[in-house]
DNA sequence: AATGTAGTTGCGAAATATCGCAACTACTGA
DNA sequence: TCAGTAGTTGCGATATTTCGCAACTACATT
């Protein structure tokens, strides 16, 4: 492999795990389990979104190694199992602050313009 | 607007803003561009694509509001327009080597029980 | 005006992601 | 064994993303 190639396969990777949190349910489901763990259905119930679509969120969240799950009778339970996780979800959120107050400012300047 | 609402807006931004990182190739443009603006044709050559692939790459970058552009002449240079932008770049870079080493070890497990 | 360089845009094909719904498996308790 | 609850899976329709290529605009120089 060479140097180039190495390169973008890191990008590549990068992307993927980015690619994670580029959908609001799953960005939900991450906020959800900061307080730790809970099972499908605690999810469903708070997300009031249907069954099948909260599992198939916590199936790609587990097979790109988001989260962790674990059987407990008919419940199975989910949990983060990426603490550094949290820590990238609030930067990305003060990022989309930034960015709001950015246009905010931008807007305002346009609206003195005209 | 309720309360559901509004927080599923907020989701949706925050992941709006995600999935701007979720390319590749757009990760490359954010880290060149660490160092200070650069021209299209200067990303062109640093990473060795199609030019129409790095100028619409740029668009949607500029248009999601991560980039600013200045002509100057023939040139017209891009620079980030959001600094907290390469913090949260940064975490999810350590994210992505904490999975990696998640699955280092699930990896070594997997070998000693078989 | 003509030529060259820098950069963008439009379009279409291919790949990928989303999500509802029905049917399914897994466990529990009567 | 039957019924009930918890959760998953498969499938298909729809929407979104990606990217190459040709054609285009914008500016500078002669």
């Amino acid at each position: 492999m060479t140097k180039t190639e190495t390169r973008r396969l890191i990008y590549t990777m990068h992307a993927q795990v980015c690619s994670v949190l580029s959908n609001a349910k799953r960005l939900e489901i991450i906020d959800l389990l900061r307080s730790g763990e809970k099972t499908a259905g605690d999810l469903t119930r708070e997300m009031e979104i249907p069954k099948p679509n909260v599992s198939q969120q916590l199936t790609i969240l587990r097979e790109k190694g988001i989260l962790i799950s674990r059987r407990e009778g008919q419940r199975i339970y989910y949990r983060l199992s990426l603490p550094k996780m949290l820590k990238a979800y609030d930067m990305l959120r003060a990022v989309l602050l930034e960015k709001l107050e950015n246009e905010g400012v931008l807007a305002e300047r346009l609206r003195s313009v005209r």
